[in-house]
DNA sequence: GTCGAGATTATCT
DNA sequence: GATAATCTCGACC
């Protein structure tokens, strides 16, 4: 991914056929299918014909479980990951929001299903446990989505992490 | 600085 | 045909 670094500031966590939030409540498809695959692989997807957010697998084959990426701050790259995102001025907004983040890392639809340990992306886990807080996962409009359980974490005090509201109210012309 | 509404398409019912 | 795990832009304070 052209050498961009991304350290991950905030996750949210997906438990599939248990969780009203998840594409996957309802059942296996085409498009949550890398979901019930083996972990460790990258689950993309595409929402509000615009965006692409992008998960990881973290349940063994046949489950599905997912940690969607959130947030980060690109650490290295930032080069790349600007030329991808124009809108953002600041480096913090590079990848502040799922779909940013993946503009930045420059992850597609195509990228569905890659390994995280490929040659196209690569995870590291720190050393020691990173602290972290959490609370009600935001955005979500499945049913009680929001406040319904604290699967969201994310670092505090960190400037990349989203600002945005808990739900914001869903409205269609 | 905060608040509100529109954009746009893959996937599912 | 309706929905969606969001972002950006414009208006206002």
């Amino acid at each position: 991914m052209d050498g961009v670094t991304l350290r991950i500031t905030e996750v949210e966590a997906y438990l599939g056929e248990i969780d009203p939030g998840s594409h996957a409540f309802r059942g296996p498809g085409k498009r949550n299918a890398v979901m019930y695959g083996p972990p460790g692989h990258v689950y993309t997807y595409f929402t509000y014909g615009m965006h692409v957010c992008a998960n990881v697998v973290c349940s063994p084959d046949g489950i599905a479980t997912a940690v969607l990426l959130r947030a980060g701050e690109i650490v290295e790259g930032t080069d790349a990951a600007r030329r991808r995102r124009t809108t953002s001025r600041t480096d913090t907004d590079l990848a502040r929001g799922p779909a940013r983040l993946c503009v930045a890392l420059g992850i597609t639809l195509a990228d569905g299903g890659a390994s995280l340990d490929g040659p196209r992306f690569h995870l590291e886990l720190p050393a020691s446990p990173t602290p972290h807080a959490t609370g009600p996962r935001t955005g979500v409009s499945g049913a009680g989505g929001t406040d319904q359980y604290p699967w969201r974490f994310w670092i505090p005090g960190d400037p990349t992490v989203s600002p945005y509201k808990p739900a914001v109210a869903k409205k269609r012309s």
